[in-house]
DNA sequence: CATTTTTTTGAATTTTTATTCTTGACTTAG
DNA sequence: CTAAGTCAAGAATAAAAATTCAAAAAAATG
């Protein structure tokens, strides 16, 4: 993997854990992380990937990670690739019962998880809602939703494990 | 209605209907409507209504209202028009039982219609969950819910009835 | 390999955007 | 009516982001 495309993946990675709100924030996060570049060069890569920099509500801006509201096609990582990264950062429990299976999502991210999911086509899966931070998942029994719980339980982020 | 709420309206018309890529550009299509304002004041008019600045795919970029629905040569509206138009135009269908009340929309448009609901900010609706083409509204009484949905059924537009 | 072509990068610069600071218009309370 | 308070607006300025340009790195070609 070239050392650009490990910079932009990096880069969602970070918009998407923490609120960034300028290109020499990202910069000094990078270089956190070993990558050491120059503003001109994210402008670049952010103009690329399609980030875009948000009002937050709170008289700050926060750059993000695009699809969250508006509709670019883009898409950076993806597939199962991209979803193995959603599960572990944004997902924090998952639940269900009979042929429903709820995943909770940390706020804001919900309608993304259930894209990717949606992308995955698996079979056992009927259909999909995500609102903010939840998305239902309805099964097509309670078979298949037991392994997607335990599917996607072995993927999420392991933080409060005791 | 305020210069500044006329003004932003505008904006958000604008913006819609044309690629504006600069906030000064904008200045010159506000202009040409007979609004005549600063680069400063667009600024804050843009932070306020969380306008966003979006890579446009092709080396350039435009500003882009979050949830519009665009090529369309309808006013982008605000609050309780906007609303008005939203359960008009998109909703299908309204049902309920006890606390819940359920909203159908055309395919797509759940999450527009669910934006403006939330920005109602009705005493009313404990909270929201939007599909693609389904609302969900938790309502604080099966009381409110009647009520709720009385209002809505009585906004949404009567094509198909015979 | 050598050479041409393309891509990536950063420094410097320009362009664009956000903020600060003032002013004036309106509101409200006394 | 007047004073204090709030709000909208623009000019000037600061801050941030985009672009240009040259050079280095990588990839393709003979």
């Amino acid at each position: 993997m070239s050392a650009k495309q490990e910079r932009q993946q990096k880069i969602l990675e970070l918009i998407s854990n923490q609120p960034i709100a300028r290109q020499e924030e990202l910069s000094t996060a990078l270089m956190d992380v070993g990558i050491s570049t120059t503003q001109s060069t994210l402008s670049k890569d952010i103009k690329e990937l399609g980030v875009v920099k948000v009002p937050d509500g709170e008289g700050g801006f926060r750059y993000q990670v695009p699809g969250a509201f508006i509709g670019t096609d883009r898409l950076v990582l993806q597939g199962e690739n991209l979803l193995r990264r959603e599960l572990q950062d944004f997902v924090v429990g998952v639940d269900g019962v009979d042929l429903m299976l709820v995943v909770k999502t940390i706020t804001g991210h919900a309608q993304g998880v259930c894209e990717s999911i949606d992308q995955m086509s698996w079979p056992e899966v009927v259909g999909t809602l995500a609102g903010e931070n939840t998305i239902f998942i309805l099964c097509r029994s309670p078979e298949a939703r037991m392994n997607l719980e335990r599917d996607i339980q072995g993927q999420i982020g392991n933080t409060g494990r005791t």
